[in-house]
DNA sequence: TAGATTGTTAATCGATTAACAATC
DNA sequence: TAGATTGTTAATCGATTAACAATC
């Protein structure tokens, strides 16, 4: 679908820009000037952004609110149902199973996994908690398309190898750890020390 | 002390390079290609990031590991220790102040708010919780320089603005919503759904 | 000295910004 | 028609990569 390689920054922007637009009613008219003013960026950056996917708007009179919610949310394919997993139900695990952003139509958590015994056949966040130990076969029996690691960082690599054993196509990293995964599998870290010491740096100059 | 204006990747790096080099012991040399490898860049890449802060290996050998933790040690500022305030104790909000890359030397949650009166006053993972209304009066007789911002996304430009006035320079926020502070307070996004919904783009290719 | 790797400059690549013809 | 804003091409900017003299 898309005319051109898009670079990952203009993906970023398109979720930035569908949130914005869900605060307007669809049949209101926004300009790429508007919407660039919400989100703080550029009218140009809005225009080239969606250029790589087609064309959208109305020359000489903007965006309709309605259809360019359409089209965002059918190019990130949030049109269609994710089956998630997340792995490592400690705090930071726990608190993702109830985090808003991660509960939502098109998102389904279906899964999680811990090594603790503890933990393991309770029900955490409406989640029911398996052994990790079992994680391709039961990955493998449940359509799970994208896993979440909130493990700690010694581990994440043998998790992310046994996601990959399970099928998942894509992986939301937390851990500290650069993760070697193959390549045809899609991974994104969040690296929450790494945003801290870059936070700081900035504020000793 | 950089000497030319210095891209923001570059900084994250140095965070990525730092956590590294702390799985070898001070005296070993390690050559750009090493390191490169270690976290998926290239030699080139690393040689460039130093450069912007000065010379710190040995030509025809490589670095020498306890010296260049040292010297990103110092350019990140981590020889310092950085008082934060985190506002919103929700469950992400008492996952992070539970989280050890944000429990460490150089970094010290002071402070806790929330507007819940049921949770005002206790003690949440060590880290008393005040009154969100008293945040400016608060923060100024404590001297904190980083707030983390975890509260539902309505509040969070409300909350930004009273960190602003307790005198923190820099904000992380995890509140899905893009803050508008005055451009010499330094701000980190940490945008989890559009983490999610960005991963969910490539895997539907 | 020969071999290896740094630090730096120049070349390349890719993303952002500016400009404007096309079009409502 | 006049005014406004899109979609797209070209110009600019900035980061990455390649190449190599300097140096251990």
């Amino acid at each position: 679908m898309p005319r051109f390689r898009v670079p990952e920054v203009t993906v970023e922007r398109l979720s930035i820009y569908l949130r914005a637009l869900k605060k307007f009613s669809d049949d209101r008219i926004i300009s790429s000037q508007d919407l660039a003013e919400i989100v703080g960026t550029t009218d140009a950056q809005v225009r080239k952004d969606f250029a790589y996917f087609g064309e959208f708007g109305i020359p000489g009179q903007g965006y309709r609110v309605g259809k360019l919610k359409e089209e965002i949310i059918h190019i990130l394919a949030l049109d269609k149902k994710w089956n998630l997993a997340l792995v490592g139900v400690g705090k930071l695990g726990s608190a993702l199973l109830a985090y808003p952003g991660f509960r939502r139509e098109e998102f389904k958590i279906k899964l999680a996994f811990d090594v603790d015994p503890g933990k393991i056949g309770k029900i955490i966040e409406g989640v029911r908690v398996e052994d990790a130990k079992r994680i391709p076969e039961i990955l493998s029996s449940n359509q799970i398309e994208v896993g979440i690691i909130t493990t700690p960082a010694e581990v994440a690599q043998e998790i992310a190898e046994k996601l990959v054993e399970g099928g998942v196509r894509g992986i939301l990293n937390f851990a500290p750890v650069r993760l070697v995964i193959p390549e045809n599998i899609k991974l994104k870290n969040v690296d929450l020390s790494m945003e801290l010491e870059t936070l700081v740096y900035f504020l000793s100059r």
